[in-house]
DNA sequence: TCTGGGGTCCTAGGACCC
DNA sequence: TCTGGGGTCCTAGGACCC
């Protein structure tokens, strides 16, 4: 069996850890620039605020109706979920840490357990130490957990908030409830062409044709339906190494100069290479690519990424720099509006494990280099050290309002409390 | 004016090999 | 008139997840 632990409305309940004045109050979290809602709690879902609303038309209902809003807190929200991850590790020797707010366990010989009763007790444990509220789902495959999972969190008084599927009758009327366009790997896509053929329910999608299935969605969609069937097809993935690192952002206006896009990849850039530093890997293939404004239509689009196959395995800021400069050049068109950017890295190998190029190689002495800029943005802040390249000027441009203190990572914003 | 960011996996099709 | 067969590797794009 697998059991599916899911933090409820993660966001917004770590906001609410500290501000214990805003339970039962609506609550919502607006993703990075402020741009668009990202989570919210049950009552801002009640009043009517959907997921990925821009925040800026519904900045009148959000007074309205007196929603609380932050400013997404992503080092409260990773230190949140470390504590809850900790606390799970204790039910299962075996776990797969699936998002920031969810995690599988693999519960084998567990067969003479009290499921329900384990079930309720990680919720309790999880609760009471660290005040974030999940809900958890057990069945014999992962997409029947995250179905159970789904129904525990829709009808917290009836189950409790936890739900285990684990006969022939309960998997069934499940299935009859779950609407296809909620199936764990049926995304908007896939669900809207099943609709039109009639399927309206998991129940009716394991009615189609295996060999139906796979055309229209691949062995992927395949995997869902014999997981639905109840035969467990997908295991715990265990230690994830990175397939790929990314930096990408918005832009809080219109660039129209290669200078502009120039200094935005040159940071980006720069933020990948220390995020390789950090795991202790290079990589030998270096993307970039610039975008014009999506959501407007009456402008002329222009969407371009290069791929380029470095000489060398790199994690170099000043190699990496170089390399997406000479893509960006490649791939800049004028007379176009960009409004986002980004620099993606792949094909890792680790720091100590590089193969030596006959022809060319990396500069032994940026390694060095690098060392001392890391150590020196580690005691100094952030970007201390840049490359001439970047703006020395900028500041972190993000818009961040609405952030909340740094409750749990930083010493002066810690809670007081007076008696 | 203003619409996020970071990931994964799979497939088709092109380029290439003998 | 008529132009093989069997592979591999890579990439872009599409689907999905949170």
């Amino acid at each position: 069996m697998y059991a599916l632990v899911d933090c409820n409305n993660f966001y917004a309940s770590c906001e609410r850890l500290f501000r214990p004045d805003l339970i039962g109050k609506p609550i919502v979290i607006l993703s990075n620039n402020d741009g668009c809602v990202i989570a919210r709690s049950n009552e801002a879902k009640a009043v009517g605020i959907p997921m990925g609303a821009p925040a800026y038309q519904y900045e009148k209902a959000f007074k309205e109706k007196g929603v609380h809003v932050f400013s997404a807190n992503f080092t409260l929200y990773g230190d949140m979920s470390n504590r809850v991850m900790t606390v799970l590790s204790d039910y299962s020797p075996d776990m797969e840490i699936y998002s920031i707010d969810e995690a599988f366990l693999k519960l084998q010989g567990f067969d003479y357990f009290d499921l329900p009763e384990y079930g309720k007790n990680m919720r309790t444990k999880v609760t009471q130490w660290t005040g974030i509220p999940v809900s958890v789902g057990i069945a014999p495959t992962k997409t029947l957990a995250k179905l159970a999972n789904q129904i525990a969190k829709k009808f917290p008084s009836e189950t409790g908030g936890t739900y285990v599927i684990d006969n022939e009758e309960k998997r069934i009327k499940a299935l009859k409830w779950l609407k296809i366009n909620d199936v764990w790997g049926i995304g908007r896509q896939h669900a809207k062409r099943l609709q039109a053929m009639g399927v309206h329910t998991a129940f009716d999608f394991i009615g189609l044709e295996d060999s139906n299935v796979k055309k229209m969605m691949s062995v992927v969609g395949l995997r869902t339906k014999k997981e639905l069937e109840g035969q467990s097809v997908l295991g715990l993935e265990q230690v994830q190494v990175k397939q790929s690192i990314a930096t990408t952002r918005s832009f809080e206006s219109n660039y129209t100069e290669l200078e502009q896009l120039s200094e935005r990849i040159a940071t980006f850039a720069s933020f990948c290479a220390e995020k390789l530093r950090k795991q202790k890997m290079c990589c030998r293939s270096v993307a970039v690519f610039i975008q014009t404004n999506k959501n407007r239509k009456d402008l002329p689009q222009y969407n371009r990424k290069l791929l380029l196959k470095l000489p060398f395995a790199t994690n170099s800021t000043l190699e990496l720099v170089k390399f997406t400069q000479q893509g960006l050049k490649h791939i800049f068109k004028k007379g176009y509006a960009y409004k986002k950017a980004g620099v993606i890295v792949h094909d890792f190998v680790e720091e100590n494990q590089i193969q030596m190029s006959l022809f060319a190689n990396r500069n032994p002495r940026h390694i060095s280099l690098m060392k001392v800029i890391d150590r020196l943005n580690l005691n100094h802040g952030q970007q201390k050290v840049r490359l001439a390249s970047q703006d020395l000027q900028r500041v972190w441009k993000m818009k961040q309002l609405k952030l909340s203190p740094g409750y749990t990572t930083q010493l002066n914003e810690v809670i007081e409390i007076r008696v």
